[in-house]
DNA sequence: AGTTAGTGCTTCGAAGTTGAAGCATGTGGA
DNA sequence: TCCACATGCTTCAACTTCGAAGCACTAACT
């Protein structure tokens, strides 16, 4: 993109700091979710979504509505279905319905579902650390964290979309659907 | 991840500071990706993934050829071959042999391709202005890019895999496929 | 209570993604 | 030259993902 647009676009470029901040730092996580996904399919044979919801589990006491599930990994209802599917045919997790609320179905981690987290997280544990944390001295560690965790603030706090794309003009008394599903 | 776990929970090394950085980032990142798409498919109709690589076309001059492009663009091979076949039928790029190499596919985007890109940048730039600068100082920016940089570099550099890593006995047999495409 | 709107999850169809296999071309050694 | 292997891309089948529609239950308002 070498910006040879005279002015149409020029309204709020970027400068090359920004750009090259924001290019690598997409790069560098595209790159360690790679390195990741194939440590879980080579050691444990699942996806890193899948992990990603046994891990959770296990952090929250071994149960949650699927709800809560899906808000914690970003991620469709509908592919949660799926995913929760593969995994109580694996045995790794069973679903049962909420005292609570009829509607809600709990998600409940099984012993063996936690034996698989636990065996798994070693190798986990030693990717993030020899591709991330390696080279990466204290204070770093703590600048990435405090930027990250302001962005990702931020981010929550953003309206989901404060004005409504065109493709619909909406009805005549519907400001805003709200349903956010990711 | 309330760390109750005595030792089984296989921690090792990692302190909360470390796991919260990780999660962080890639909590994130993933939110910023995901409002991304949400931008492109909104105001171009195309998928982030179909405008990396138009972007990276017109980045490198408008032309190059099909493992370039899909090396540019962590994707694989095949998955390329679909999406250049989208964009050849939308009439944002054109395929044809190379004159050095008969095998190969050189890829050029055409003057729509580069008018949906152009026509894109701003829209995109916002919401990676609104979500993602807005939030950082310069020194932020500073630090990030540095640390970001530092990270994939070492990334880079590391070697494919050098050696199998020992498996755990706790999932489904898996006879560890070392496939390494991407 | 009765009706209306909201919430939680699943089903369904369409589209995207991947690795393995296959085809065509290029390269290096006997 | 011939042959084996490497490289570039495509095809194919299986799997994953998503949004919209649908079902079941709950909450709110009258």
């Amino acid at each position: 993109m070498t910006g040879n647009h005279p002015d149409t676009d020029g309204t709020q470029g970027l400068d090359p700091q920004q750009l090259g901040t924001y290019f690598v730092l997409m790069e560098a996580v595209s790159l360690l979710q790679h390195h990741v996904e194939q440590q879980l399919r080579a050691e444990g044979d699942i996806s890193s979504v899948q992990f990603q919801l046994l891990a959770r589990l296990a952090a929250d006491d071994g149960q949650l509505t699927m709800t809560q599930l899906a808000d914690g990994v970003v991620y469709s209802r509908s592919g949660l279905t799926y995913q929760a599917g593969l995994l109580e045919k694996a045995g790794l997790i069973t679903r049962g319905s909420s005292p609570d609320d009829e509607r809600a179905t709990l998600v409940t981690i099984t012993e063996k579902g936690l034996a698989l987290v636990g065996g798994l997280l070693p190798g986990h544990i030693q990717v993030v650390r020899r591709l991330l944390l390696d080279p990466l001295t204290d204070d770093d560690l703590r600048q990435l964290g405090d930027i990250m965790t302001r962005v990702r603030d931020h981010m929550r706090a953003q309206p989901p979309r404060s004005a409504a794309p065109r493709k619909r003009p909406a009805g005549p008394t519907s400001p805003a659907p709200a349903t956010t599903q990711h």
